[in-house]
DNA sequence: TAGATTGTTAATCGATTAACAATC
DNA sequence: TAGATTGTTAATCGATTAACAATC
């Protein structure tokens, strides 16, 4: 699992490597550029079989291939997107779908006043109209912008419809206990409060304990 | 660090119990909500100091104000953002830099034609200006809103200058080897990647190998 | 063939979990 | 006092690193 976090930064440096018209990296080489150990790199590649040759090294293209491949890079996903307030609108709006791998294939809401807004292309839909368009056109994730009041109930529903994938952006973190479930809680505020915890340490605290980590 | 990056979620849960009326809770009764182990918050907690009574629990508000004062948001980090473009201005404008724990303090921009521009209460400054900027005023973190080119020199002479800490939002990874630089390289794409490789490990795959994570 | 670099196994390190004594 | 629940130590588990044989 930690290795598939690695993943979309081996990806973003090799397609970066490759623009500049680079063909084959070593593990050794690459190490220094990503601040990880060489070993450690090739035992990531090697999770997913192997894609180096001995003597060689690794060529940059069919390994960005390979990891585009397990990343899901290489097909569009269907998504929903539920919320067309502001946050929703423009998400829908300026998130590059395609480019990430999705297509954005219904908007809901579930205020009667937004039906038929037109974002993007697409026509608001209603919400009570979820369970018929989940069974009929297989999204395979929701994008949740939509208050934090209504996202226990929202997500109960989805979930029973068939969606078990989320990316959501309500402030509030949708629990873990639906099985399987996968949900990426995204919160701005989260990076914010890490970069905090850590300017503080860098920063002669004022006066506090110096806390081992 | 682990640890760290647990707390956010620890305090986000806490706040919000809190806004329910609760005053106490116990490891055990945490675990369940957080999907954790009861041990394992124990252990947490005991980090920076027992904030736990036997035989009560933790009191909520005391354990939200230790976490508060850990992750630094008792009290506001003066920034500056770097990059009054579509992106710049759009994270200047809509951030709730109070709530967050930080003081917007300077725009810059490189271009003269956004100079003197004025985005929420700041006049963009040109990017010259910086340096002198910094000696005097001391912020403690940049965002970083400009396009992947401009991204390198720009680290290097804000690190010159004594900012070490960055919130990257430039779409290309700022590398590794400034010592004691904190980065936090926000890519949208990260999240949407990750989220991919995970419903591509839910959904049935279609015939490639089904390799132990 | 010699040099380079992978794939893979074993050793180390760190984080999580289990257990239980301390104590409210 | 008895019950509950923490703080803390020891045991387990998993991830990273080191080492080296395989092989291009």
């Amino acid at each position: 699992m930690p290795v598939i976090r690695r993943l979309p930064r081996y990806y973003r440096f090799l397609r970066e490597l490759q623009s500049t018209g680079a063909t084959r990296i070593s593990s050794k080489e690459l190490s220094t550029h990503m601040g990880l150990t060489a070993s450690q790199i090739r035992q990531d590649f090697n999770c997913f079989g192997g894609f180096g040759q001995q003597g060689y090294g690794y060529n940059i293209a069919s390994l960005c291939d390979e990891i585009g491949v397990i990343l899901g890079l290489d097909r569009l996903h269907k998504c929903i997107l539920i919320g067309a307030g502001k946050l929703g609108t423009t998400i829908a709006t300026h998130m590059p779908f395609d480019a990430c791998g999705f297509q954005l294939i219904g908007i809901f809401d579930k205020s009667p006043k937004r039906k038929d807004v037109l974002i993007n292309g697409h026509q608001v839909q209603p919400a009570q109209d979820l369970a018929a368009f989940i069974q009929r056109e297989h999204p395979i994730m929701a994008i949740l912008c939509v208050p934090r009041e209504g996202i226990e109930p929202l997500v109960d529903r989805l979930y029973q419809a068939g969606i078990h994938s989320f990316w959501n952006f309500s402030h509030y973190d949708i629990p873990v206990d639906y099985p399987d479930a996968v949900v990426e809680n995204v919160h701005l505020n989260d990076s914010i409060m890490t970069l905090c915890y850590k300017i503080t340490q860098q920063v002669p605290p004022a006066g506090e304990d110096n806390t081992t980590q």
